[in-house]
DNA sequence: CTGTTAGCGCTTTCAG
DNA sequence: CTGAAAGCGCTAACAG
């Protein structure tokens, strides 16, 4: 607690030399002899100087903060967690923090966090919480683009969900699969419209099933698509795909009689039996990214990412024909 | 962005008094003239004047920051997302980020940060990451007691193991259980040893599987329990569950031949079939209380909160025995 | 190449 | 009960 105690004035007097030079040394500004900013640093490191954030926030006009907006139904949804994870890592390594941002109505206590920058994933266009959000003066970076009238996020993460879904389908057709049947999620964000789109070709037939899937509608769901006798079956909404498999009868044997994949990968689906094939949508990655394009956004000099995360197919147990 | 020009200065030129009445104003500090005070908050709100908080932190010597953190292996466990989804709207109410530490081991970026406190739920003696965070000059709350040595937390969040346990078993003899066969965490951490001392009853057996538990391991230690034919089986670590009941045989149904339970309730022990009783550990709940406990630590005046988190007995159709 | 100085916007004595 | 002024620790102009 008293460790805070030692500014940069404690460091240039002991180093012999003036605060601008402390300040330009850590930071590796200014071009000075280097044999001074090395003394510099070890004098610091000695010292177990630490910069004050506030002070260089307030010096700085920001609040070295990113908020990452967490809706509600993003719990139990694994894909979150990972992109908030690499969200947090790669700012945390830029010097900034990642804020959890809950749903929370209050603008002005929103506001009062001065933010620098905001993460939203998906964002749908029910959600209440966005326009609140989108009010916020602040450079908003989405993953997955916003549907809502008026979006104007300062970047945009895309997946290539394009091509996952082609990866996919082909590595299914490749076992055999004619008739695929796709459980799709809605079309209130971007993630379910492009993934519709991707999914829009004749060997698929499309079922609706929501975000937020509840067992019976699930089971109804299956129902319908069983009744159209596919010999696969592709499930995307995040953490259904176990209980949609569980919900098949007894008799039809995955992979079988039944070619089975999800969309979204989460360890879950590794440890299912049969294990099931998904797509790695890097999420992590994503949410590095995302923190990347944020900074950018904020002036920051990095290179630019790439137009398109790239996913990974996780072929598995449960969509491989046993010769 | 240019919206944080407005400073307490142009607040009180418009309200036509000094920046210390505008400060004691919104504060609610002070004793003042209640229409002075509502006149400059009128005039605050209608600038659109929000207080830096990069100002505010360092005249008071602090960050405004909350950190929370996130072990690897916490990833896929609803758990912590709930608890630190609880955290971060506690800390929000009062005007702290919450902010996510992910497994770091530079201690100089962490230390940059500046956390005013930290939150660690169930820390692992074998976890690298946590005399790092130890050595933080931050008070720490844990959420379950640091089992390491020379562990100091500023204060312990403790859940009421021993009544949940107590009250699941009795369910359960309740329903007909004579032999009770658990399976249990690891004793790295608070909550395994505490979860192991109050399973230590006679008709309970005990055996161990990992946190992260592995397939393989997972069916090795069902056949163990099944050769013991107990008529009960409660499945300890979180996520666990869904898995260790799709590895029961057959021709062993729930709950008619053989009553089930998980001990951390999670959405999809009510969605699985059958659904799965299990107990609510509160995860919100406690992360608040976290939060609350760090503020205390940190010289707010706030209520002291329960001594133990009272947690709820969720009873589904696992072990409810039919008639 | 380095030092002095001003000031980011807030809260807090201390006078009036 | 209200105002003036100091200063939190840092960085960016500007001098030297």
């Amino acid at each position: 607690m008293a460790a805070q105690r030692i500014t940069i004035r404690d460091v240039a007097r002991a180093a012999g030399v003036s605060t601008t030079t402390v300040s330009d040394a850590l930071s590796g500004r200014g071009r000075m002899n280097e044999e001074t900013r090395e003394r510099v640093r070890a004098t610091a490191e000695q010292l177990g100087y630490v910069a004050s954030a506030a002070a260089r926030n307030l010096r700085l006009g920001r609040s070295g903060t990113i908020g990452v907006y967490l809706p509600n139904q993003t719990v139990g949804y694994d894909y979150y967690t990972y992109l908030s994870r690499g969200a947090a890592q790669e700012a945390l390594g830029h010097g900034y923090a990642l804020t959890m941002i809950p749903p929370w109505d209050d603008a002005a206590q929103l506001r009062a966090l001065h933010l620098d920058a905001l993460i939203v994933s998906d964002p749908s266009t029910n959600d209440p919480v966005m326009p609140i959000l989108r009010g916020l003066p602040v450079p908003m970076v989405t993953c997955e683009p916003d549907l809502a009238d008026g979006a104007d996020p300062a970047a945009v993460i895309r997946i290539d969900h394009a091509r996952s879904v082609r990866n996919l389908l082909r590595h299914l057709r490749s076992q055999g699969a004619r008739r695929i049947a796709a459980l799709t999620p809605p079309t209130d964000t971007g993630f379910g419209v492009e993934l519709r789109e991707s999914l829009a070709v004749p060997d698929v037939e499309l079922y609706d099933v929501g975000f937020a899937f509840v067992p019976d509608e699930l089971t109804e769901s299956m129902h319908q698509v069983l009744a159209d006798r596919p010999d696969a079956i592709l499930c995307t909404p995040d953490g259904a795909a176990a209980m949609a498999m569980d919900l098949l009868p007894g008799q039809v044997r995955v992979p079988e009689d039944m070619l089975f994949a999800a969309y979204t990968d989460t360890p879950g689906l590794a440890l299912a039996r049969p294990s099931v094939t998904a797509v790695d949508l890097q999420p992590a990655l994503t949410g590095a990214l995302a923190v990347r394009a944020a900074l950018r956004a904020l002036g920051q000099d990095l290179p630019r990412g790439p137009r398109r995360v790239a996913t990974e197919l996780r072929v598995r147990e449960s969509s491989t024909r046993r010769r």
